[in-house]
DNA sequence: GCTTGACCTGGAGCGCGCTCCAGGTGTCAG
DNA sequence: CTGACACCTGGAGCGCGCTCCAGGTCAAGC
């Protein structure tokens, strides 16, 4: 069980050091442990939990939903049923979003051919 | 050459009329026809732009991007060039996109998958 | 002990992309 | 002609997710 300075926790979650401070304020983080000088000293299983906020984040689930996420997980195992149902449901919405995203993609695909034929036709 | 009213223009882009009227304020719409009265009418042009402004919208481009192919756009044929080189470079971040996503949904498969083998232990 | 740089707090501010509002005008069916 | 409803303008406001700031404290190397 590492321990690990803000400095280095923001490295390596790819989180700023303010975005971390946020995230403790706010409910994401819970009670970070503290030096006796009231410094932050973020542990593996920190680490660890904030690799699955930005996992969550990168899929495009809103900060509120991921507080109710935070909550359960502060509750204790009798809210894994409740986790995973809120985790499927994201994961079908990040679904939709990759279905979305491809087909958009194609479209603009299909535009850059046709500037390039475009091109071609006036050269 | 079909001509359509703001609520129409609306449920077929799937812009609100407020949106609509932003685009045009900020110049990503270029003057759109009126009646007499001064209420706008939507060309089959327009809307074939408004669906390429979706796409780009959809896969992430920034307003002020847009914006500048906006103004490329206007500027007519000798632009294509600088267009396509705007299009190729968005495409590219698109797949970045793509694979950010993908690689995070993976991720998020195995935690739910994790859960669901905790669940089923405890049961 | 002193310096230097990382870190602390509470709170204000910001950039984005709309969205809403008030107060007025246009359009069109009956 | 009238009523009802869609639409107009300029400008303010909002929700999100941070980000920045002032003014101070802590920790570690010399």
């Amino acid at each position: 069980m590492s321990a690990y300075t803000p400095s280095e926790t923001s490295r390596r979650s790819g989180f700023s050091l303010d975005t971390l401070r946020y995230y403790e304020r706010i409910g994401l983080l819970s009670e970070v442990d503290r030096t006796p000088g009231g410094q932050r000293v973020f542990s593996d299983h920190d680490l660890g939990w904030l690799g699955l906020l930005r996992c969550l984040r990168d899929t495009g689930m809103p900060i509120n939903q991921m507080c109710r996420f935070a909550e359960l997980a502060r509750t204790g195992d009798d809210s894994i049923a409740d986790r995973v149902e809120l985790l499927r449901a994201h994961a079908e919405a990040v679904e939709e979003q990759m279905a979305l995203l491809e087909r958009q993609y194609g479209h603009l695909r299909d535009k850059i051919r046709y500037y390039e034929s475009e091109l071609a036709a006036r050269s």
